[in-house]
DNA sequence: TTGTACGCGTTATCAT
DNA sequence: ATGATAACGCGTACAA
């Protein structure tokens, strides 16, 4: 037995059929098809694997079948929250799979996009999940052109790909703004950093809802293509001010910046809500937590990667989702910062959580 | 020309050489060792390589190869804002290199970190990084035998596997105290989450400094094995105020916890830092614009993640470092929320760095 | 259900 | 410095 063991020492394929007593192929098939073996065979090859110990080597499977199986995934940001709640997703749904997940940041390019998707695609990925709808003319060209199963997350938006799950970020930020007017504000300033496209959209649908309601100035507008942060929220903030004492609200394109604007209202000494209200967007687990809470628009960022992988991964093995896009949608949640009756904000121990009021808004229906 | 192309129409190396008029080998070696060819040739085969487009199969260079280009890194979790920064660096470093990430997430169980460890071997990656000095006897044994190069990081500690990058979470802590003591601090609470191997040893830091100047006292101490949030930190905080209403100071194990413990004072209108000061870890950047500014332990976490990863990039090529083991250290970064002399909380537009006072302690010097 | 023959694209080895 | 030959370990295609 085992005469012809391969000089690294290490356990193949031909060593395992050898002490099953099948050909190879059979062997093979096992692993990839157990089902199509008589239940003979089956448990023969299963236990002399277990024996050996045999893993099965990627490269040449790879080789010979000519594709792999890596899911490669393009996100924009590694330092941002909101991914890496979508990358926990991500990798929490690939880890009972076969697939492994070869992960590239495109720090919020679309040429850098552009210059990965051309090594991912040259690897021939088992499947790929992209950020976004904005790829360049060369990007689209190249992912439709690509042989394998493709979602879109963040976002919805016409024309997919193939597959594409998230939701409108416009409608998201109209909601948000409805929920302000019903709280009676009018003068509702918007503060945005980085700017990328669906940062950009929020501030459409905001600019939208102002405009609807004839209220739209453009001095209440204050946004930067510089990264995010708390700081920078409490100084974006201020040039909003300075531009319009008089505004009563202030919707921010996340909750950094809420939490920024949130620090420098204490700073200056501006009573929220009654003064300002605040509203955030994400709903990071912190705003439940400050004080006074924040208002938030909540969005289902595990879930989005979570599902994202699980459809690729289900689109690869042969079963396509009934629907291809779906709608994740978002929920506003209503806090103590933008409460027109404002509520206690000093409970027992804790001013998270309890008191939470929801306001649902499947997006996507405007 | 071209007549032997292969069936999915990519361009393999046989093309190029054909082209380039070299034999295949010579092309090979084109790729991997420029040097060796003559400069005839090697011009010769670069441009047929640029003219054709020609990607190298990995899989194929693999197979033959045996061994990959695959840098494994195991971390604890993907959630966590310490370790995002620590991955921005990895990838970054291993960006313009020739090797790419695999990633997993043990979520802070060395069994998993095992079985992970395991799989990650059976593929022979270039190199390996793991998170923290606690493996288990198996794990240590994998890596001991392990034939490739292997970074742990996040912390220092006796008896490398390979090389090492962090600093002492025990010496910060004990800074982090020392500085509250130099504040008139006595009375000094321990709030921590978690509860990992890094945040114990921050405990145990913490204990002797306490114990050095004869001041521990057990009920000074929360901690729970819950993930950390904003929110447990105003819980472990009302916890710790149950049971010691007279403490003074608060040692929070992390930022997060931090600033739940600045909320809940807020919530419970106790002035920082002339009734309770805090002080944090990590340094996360909302820190220095909270009002009150929040003092904290910095810790340089995208240079751990971007040196772990060009370290282990130099040895896999060769280049081992002349130091394996390195000490990035920390700064514990004096703010507002434990300076005893309360400085200005109302500067003009932001609270936010100017006022920084840095301690600056290298660790490893007790 | 099982097996045979061959190819996948590259690099290692050993010459020259 | 360059090349011929033979793996590397597995899967596809087709046949039985």
């Amino acid at each position: 037995m085992g005469r012809n063991r391969t000089k690294s020492g290490k356990i193949r394929l031909a060593e395992v059929a050898e002490l099953a007593g099948v050909s190879p192929i059979t062997a093979s098939r096992f692993f990839r098809n157990p089902e199509a073996l008589s239940l003979a065979k089956r448990t023969r090859v299963e236990s002399a694997a277990r024996e050996l110990g045999y893993v099965p080597n990627l490269a040449a499977r790879a080789l010979a079948s000519q594709r792999t199986e890596v899911i490669g995934v393009l996100i924009p940001s590694l330092t941002n929250n909101v991914f890496s709640d979508v990358l926990r997703g991500i990798y929490d749904a690939s880890e009972n799979s076969r697939y492994s997940i070869q992960l590239s940041n495109t720090r919020y390019s679309i040429l850098q996009e552009e210059k990965l998707l051309r090594l991912f695609l040259a690897q021939k990925p088992a499947g790929l999940i992209v950020t976004g709808i904005d790829q360049t003319t060369e990007s689209r060209a190249m992912l439709d052109a690509a042989d394998c199963p493709i979602v879109q997350i963040m976002e919805i938006g016409p024309d997919p790909i193939d597959m594409m799950i998230g939701f409108s970020h416009y409608d998201a930020a109209r909601a948000a703004v409805a929920h302000l007017f019903a709280q009676g504000h009018r003068k509702i300033g918007f503060v945005g950093a980085r700017m990328d496209p669906r940062v950009q959209r929020r501030l459409d649908g905001y600019v939208s809802a102002m405009k609807d309601a004839g209220l739209f100035e453009q001095r209440l507008v204050v946004t930067t293509a510089t990264p995010t942060s708390v700081t920078l929220g409490g100084a974006l903030f201020t040039d909003l001010l300075t531009r319009e004492p008089g505004m009563d609200a202030v919707f921010c394109a996340n909750d950094d910046l809420a939490l920024g604007v949130l620090f420098e209202c204490r700073r200056r000494e501006i009573a929220i809500p009654e003064q300002i209200a605040i509203v955030g967007f994400n709903d990071l687990e912190f705003m439940a937590s400050a004080v006074p809470t924040l208002t938030s628009v909540r969005t289902n960022r595990y879930e989005m990667g979570n599902t994202a992988a699980s459809m690729l991964i289900d689109a690869i093995d042969g079963r396509r989702p009934e629907h291809p896009v779906l709608d994740l949608g978002f929920k506003v949640i209503e806090r103590q910062s933008s409460s027109a009756r404002r509520s206690d904000n000093r409970p027992a121990v804790s001013g998270a959580g309890a008191a939470n009021k929801m306001v649902a808004l499947p997006s996507g229906h405007d």
